[in-house]
DNA sequence: CACATCCGAGAGCAGTGCTCTCCCTGAGGT
DNA sequence: ACCTCAGGGAGAGCACTGCTCTCGGATGTG
């Protein structure tokens, strides 16, 4: 259903331009320097009317946020081959997404450093937000459904809410909350280890990143009991 | 050599009143929302006179940040008990470090956050962001001393620079660059993990988040090969 | 005492997010 | 065909920011 009214359409024309140079600008200055203002001249409005379209800064860094996970998410998925062995997949979604958050610095850290202050993540950015976990999430249920998961060791600490469970694999009896937690453990890691290598907090450590974050990964890997063959 | 003259004496005072109230201000609206102004106002004093002390306002976020570094550090510190076995150790150390994050979020997301904008961290700060990183280390390096390290795999990668040795338990066979690469893992992998947790990525996924922090970080420690006993 | 330095205050510049008011255009209903 | 009324643009304005510059007065040093 594409907007039929000439005032839809153009309405969703200026919204995609205001995101794309707010996106423009978020890449060169960050998220704490776009100003509303700035995209209103470089688009040769008023600033005034710009607030026609997102009713506050706020609003704009919500749709980069949206955009930015989806972006990642879907990097995520073209990189994942569900026909290869574990590791390999697992490895190759790290990878990806390592890539993606090195080539969009600004967007990366949007996403997944500070909170913008005083800024609350509306409820709308969560499905976006889960696609990059669910990518890995699958990778480890496939592995359990092909048996290559060592078998549950019952160690269910109730730690984890249920609701993770379908993004992390889904029912399996070699996935219990152990693994799980291992999993989740492993995600929020992979993130760690990107964002100490993104924000500099591994400046001078590793001489050779790339290499360092291969064997991360597959340490990662092994972890949560990933294995080929 | 306390500053014997008034002046000085008057500067020093002066400047610790500055940075109290930005840190105080930081903690309650965070860095973004840190405004010189507000703390000359706050102070009494007319917003050019603060410039008199910090330069510009990143000189002051460069202040908080070693400040943030060294407090952060100093807490890792206490909580090291260098006689109570590595894992125990290990664990106690995270939990302080996440028990720092949650009670100063501001201070930790100007830490490990998002970089501030066009804020190039001065080598000052390097220093004291070592120090958490080094207490981990030392648990790990007294591991290695007191035999309870598995022997070194040999799988030397290269990934890693020389310059982190001796922040990461020092030269032992049982620590070769393999066990090291994991150590940095494991390290970066706290901060993920405490990341998450904070800025709202685990929302609604951890029952238990006391739980599950504990059982990941036990999982990390027994990935760099720590045990008890 | 004289000189130099330090340091506070005020005005001012350029920029920000956001609001309010005014006005015109275009779409919908009668 | 007309009338109405919402949609959307422009401009002025408010309160705020970081930062600079200049002007005096206080303070320490030769």
């Amino acid at each position: 259903m594409p907007p039929t009214t000439a005032r839809a359409r153009a309405r969703a024309e200026i919204t995609a331009e205001i995101t794309a140079l707010a996106k423009e600008q978020l890449a060169t200055v960050g998220a704490a320097g776009l100003s509303l203002r700035a995209v209103a001249r470089e688009l040769g409005m008023a600033s005034s009317a710009v607030y026609r379209y997102f009713p506050s800064r706020d609003d704009l860094l919500t749709r980069l946020i949206i955009d930015g996970y989806d972006s990642l998410g879907e990097a995520a998925e073209r990189a994942d081959d569900p026909a290869a062995p574990p590791v390999t997949r697992w490895l190759g979604v790290c990878r990806a997404v390592r890539r993606w958050a090195r080539e969009h610095p600004h967007e990366y850290a949007l996403l997944y450093g500070s909170p913008v202050p005083g800024y609350r993540a509306p409820r709308d950015t969560v499905p976006a937000a889960i696609r990059v976990g669910a990518v890995l999430g699958r990778v480890l249920g496939d592995a359990a459904r092909a048996g290559l998961l060592p078998p549950a060791t019952g160690r269910a600490t109730g730690a984890l809410s249920p609701d993770v469970t379908p993004v992390l694999g889904g029912e399996h009896p070699a996935l219990d909350d152990a693994v799980r937690a291992r999993a989740l453990l492993a995600w929020s890691s992979v993130f760690g280890t990107i964002s100490f290598e993104l924000f500099g907090h591994f400046t001078g450590a590793s001489a050779d990143p790339d290499a360092f974050f291969d064997d991360a990964m597959r340490d990662l890997a092994g972890l949560v009991g990933l294995r080929d063959a």
